[in-house]
DNA sequence: CGGTTGTTTGAACTGATTCAATCTGTGTGG
DNA sequence: CCACACAGATTGAATCAGTTCAAACAACCG
């Protein structure tokens, strides 16, 4: 695995990436923290094969504050033992443990560069997150978490099973649960979504990309010449 | 350099790094952006030597929407095509820039373990920018951006010249000049600093770090036993 | 079936925006 | 050294998006 092959063609998926590192399989389910905050192992790496995990930091009560999701196929990285963020699976999920990625990194060196371009994705999520919370109204927030979420998570344009509660897209967005309901409904008044429990249906997905602001650009893990 | 040397201590300023990569000097001043949206090449990385750079989005006119600061001592890496981003210089600053940072890194493959260590720090700061959007109120956000400040841009907890107007500050907080300047008015009010024109003096640094909820661990660049 | 979790709705409230005007500091040219 | 221009800071008043509090309703699960 050099890395002359590796820059501009998309990211290896979890389960390339794992044929070289040692690690084990875990099933959990949702409603129980993962990690909780500062227990992360230092050197500890998490790769999602099915499910979703949210990164969230405590402020006080409850699991408050959705700094990051992660869908399978991505990964979460060592924080460092400085970061106080806990982990949580949204619904049940599959992981893959490794536990020193340090390890694996001295023994197949050219990983440090998947590393580095995985954490840039991360860091281009995190940005936009942060455009959404810091500049887009309600409306267009919770539309770009739908999207994001019909992308990152492979369900596709057509409709999908929301895998969140209102109450955990109000802590990504940094909203009330009310709120995130009265926009639901809003921008199913508006006709571009239809929902029944929690399926969603997109019915006009350029018209919700609009309102949303959505560019899916930033996902791309194909960071072509790096 | 090899990583074995690396992990668990700090990174490596941007001078130390730079003896060992081609690279260019150069010096701007602030008031024009330094790269447009869309036109950062594909590979090109800036470390700031002196004065302090701002990563934007654009959505429409203007500069709004500053998404990080990048000060001395730091680096922008590059983001890939896909990624909108502008940069600006805050103040004036002086840059080295590196034309070609995959050759670099192919010809000093260790770099790849720093590269991705710096992609993590930026991720921990855009999560800790989106708490301060989403999660804490208008105080708490100029609060923590002021305290960021000083520590970052290593003015220290005693005094500082801001480097940012107050509409750059809205800018990063995802607000209105006008609040921003009500709410420094507030805290001034309150006892906590003291200020004359651009100069800023912290008469209670640990009230204000109690009031930005400010815990600067996510700035270490350490992240030992990554 | 009963308990729990999640969703929906209403009414009152408030922090922040918007719009607009004024004030202050700094730099420039005469 | 003054007059002017311009960028930034400050203040006020009206408005509004989103919160808070509270209660009812629906779905899910053992």
């Amino acid at each position: 695995m050099k890395h002359e092959q590796i820059r501009g063609i998309p990211l290896p998926s979890a389960s390339e990436l794992l044929a070289d590192i040692p690690h084990q399989i875990i099933e959990i389910g949702p409603r129980r923290a993962f990690r909780e905050a500062g227990q992360m192992s230092g050197n500890e790496a998490i790769f999602i094969l099915e499910g979703i995990l949210s990164i969230y930091k405590t402020d006080g009560i409850g699991g408050r504050n959705i700094l990051a999701l992660r869908f399978a196929g991505e990964s979460i990285l060592p924080h460092g033992p400085t970061l106080d963020l806990g982990i949580k699976p949204m619904i049940d999920a599959r992981l893959a443990l490794v536990p020193d990625l340090d390890r694996a990194v001295g023994d197949h060196p050219d990983l440090a560069w998947i590393f580095w371009r995985i954490s840039q994705r991360n860091e281009a999520i995190a940005q936009e997150w942060l455009i959404n919370a810091a500049r887009r109204d309600t409306k267009a927030r919770i539309a770009h978490l739908l999207c994001e979420i019909a992308i990152r998570g492979g369900y596709g344009e057509e409709k999908m099973a929301i895998p969140l509660t209102q109450q955990q897209m109000a802590d990504i967005t940094g909203q009330t649960s009310v709120n995130v309901n009265r926009v639901l409904a809003e921008i199913e008044r508006a006709g571009l979504i239809r929902r029944q429990n929690r399926q969603i249906e997109f019915l006009d997905w350029a018209e919700l990309r609009r309102m949303a602001a959505f560019q899916p650009g930033y996902l791309e893990a194909d960071l072509a010449g790096i």
